[in-house]
DNA sequence: TAGCGTCGTAAATCATAGGG
DNA sequence: GCCCTATGATTTACGACGCT
């Protein structure tokens, strides 16, 4: 599987974040090789130490606070899954013959 | 592909549209709070009660309401604070 | 205070129902 | 059936608040 051109700059790589005013940042959609390996983080560790996410942000190339906001939102989607999985489960033993 | 549990088996719920009541109770709520259409949690959930929809589906069919609303230019509330959001007075959180 | 946590949301993007 | 585009869901990025 061709990953075509990965990690291409992410618009405002080191430059800056914050230096030209404050609009808020455009969305960027990670790359597949990006998001495999949060996501394989997230499967060692839902909680990151600040030095792992150091590590992690610099390996897939993304700031310190993109990986922190994705570990935080990653574990928003798990909660969202486990509610939906335990009222599927709760509504297959109520209708199931 | 396959965003939902398994590739078609007969009865594995893929997405489905909203029915013509159901967009008709949200549509009528959301105009009679146009100038304030973000329900509580309460609301939401009288909401999805009626109108047999999950929590989430009614928190995701507002904000694709109000997001597409306001690209019309037809939004009829004030702008909220900055992004994100602002607190929801009855029992925030 | 610093700093990371959750919750709710905006905005952009994705996937595909469903109607021509 | 084959496009389309309207619609529901998911993915980034924050603001507001919580707790330590």
């Amino acid at each position: 599987e061709k990953e075509s051109k990965e990690e291409i700059k992410s618009d405002t790589p080191t430059s800056n974040w914050l230096t030209a005013k404050s609009g808020r940042k455009k969305r960027c959609p990670y790359t597949k090789h990006q998001t495999l390996e949060l996501e394989k983080e997230f499967l060692f560790n839902m909680y990151l130490t600040r030095e792992r996410r150091l590590e992690i942000s610099k390996s897939v190339n993304l700031t310190d606070r993109q990986v922190k906001i994705w570990f935080q939102n990653r574990r928003m989607k798990l909660k969202k899954m486990s509610r939906e999985n335990r009222i599927r489960e709760l509504t297959a033993n109520l209708t199931f013959s | 592909y396959d965003r939902y549990g398994t590739v078609d088996f007969s009865g594995t719920a893929r997405r489905k549209n909203a029915t013509r009541e159901t967009t008709s109770t949200l549509k009528t709520w959301l105009y009679e709070h146009r100038k304030n259409p973000y329900p509580t949690k309460g609301e939401k959930i009288m909401l999805a009660i009626i109108t047999k929809m999950t929590l989430t589906q009614v928190s995701t069919w507002f904000a694709n309401a109000r997001r597409r609303l306001k690209k019309e230019n037809k939004m009829t509330w004030s702008p909220k604070n900055k992004a994100g959001d602002d607190r929801k007075d009855e029992n925030p959180r």
